[in-house]
DNA sequence: TATAATTGCAAGCAAGTACTTACATACAAT
DNA sequence: ATTGTATGTAAGTACTTGCTTGCAATTATA
């Protein structure tokens, strides 16, 4: 059985992420919670109290480094397609947090921190490959292109698919990180796409 | 000296961007326009309204296909360059458009349409290097890959710039055409970058 | 069983919103 | 000089919104 304020917070990620902050009301939310609307003043003081809650739980909840730590392999080539996997992931599970992101946050320096974390990590694991010889491409690049690549990948599938024409979003991944392979990795193996 | 409607539909473009739909008032808009509040509604009956003729101007304004057209020089290794740059100049001309898309339009077939049009016109350019042997790379899966890594690294770079930490966007995009030109343009020539 | 905490309900308030109406003013075309 | 057009001003309407208050009902705890 969920909690009162659990019930609050994810009716108000999904309606924040569908209509935006402004764009729906602390009635609406309490209805899609199932709640009345004065339990979610006493919860959360304010609506904007509310909107800080909901970013704050989710950044709990996706901790994408302790993720990609825990699968890596040291492998440069099937490392670099779980890097580019689990990240694609993380925003496929978060989208809603994704679309308030988006619209909501102004500060930039509080958006999108986990990516901010993810791609200094992904550059130090390549750099210590390169220093082992294992890996020939620059770290500070590689890392950042990867993860452009995701974002424009799901930026588009998002908002509007009719892009790809059907092209799904792991062949574009998985080419892109092919090339990557191809021009940098050592030891290269068999293609993937 | 510009007109009534010129400087009220600037003022929305810039207020929309900013603020969101719901997020700013007609009055608001008005002021920032250098009008009085009742000048909008006799020019575009509502506030619904005035957001859609954002829209329409904006699709007149950004005709990227004709320009591409025109800065095209039929060498593969140049094209590719233009077609990147030509992209991403374009979402930087129209970052506020760019914004109020991500935002407002719900209609996802409304959404981006210069890019779905820019995207087939890569592609079919690129068949006909293939037919011509200039080029070997999948035209579908190559021109959505271009557009996907430009609309990511503009995307962090508007939303979240620390991710790039100082690498500046051009650097990112052309190291991903050099990629390309390495792998697939037959007659290579030198690197840019 | 008694007590405390959580929630629902009804009413309301102050402020803001989109939008309207009526009238006055400025200016350009005739 | 007159007329039509574009704009400003002032006032107001109907509605929504965030948020508060008081009280009753329910549930958990001791």
């Amino acid at each position: 059985m969920k909690s009162t304020e659990e019930k609050i917070l994810k009716a108000a990620t999904k309606m924040f992420s569908e209509y935006g902050y402004n764009g729906v009301s602390t009635k609406k939310i309490a209805t899609a919670a199932g709640v009345n609307e004065v339990t979610i003043f006493r919860h959360y003081t304010n609506k904007s109290n509310l909107l800080q809650a909901v970013i704050k739980h989710y950044s709990f909840e996706g901790n994408i480094i302790e993720k990609v730590k825990s699968d890596l392999t040291g492998d440069v080539e099937r490392d670099l397609e779980i890097f580019a996997e689990d990240y694609y992931m993380f925003l496929v599970n978060n989208i809603k947090m994704y679309k308030i992101q988006m619209r909501e946050i102004t500060d930039e320096a509080k958006r999108f921190t986990n990516s901010v974390e993810y791609v200094e990590f992904m550059r130090d694991y390549l750099q210590k490959k390169v220093d082992i010889n294992e890996f020939t491409g620059d770290p500070s690049i590689i890392s950042k292109g990867i993860i452009s690549m995701i974002m424009g990948i799901f930026t588009f599938n998002t908002y509007a698919p009719d892009v790809f024409d059907g092209v799904p979003n792991r062949r574009l991944i998985c080419e892109y990180v092919d090339k990557i392979v191809k021009l940098y990795v050592v030891k290269k193996r068999t293609l993937k796409c």
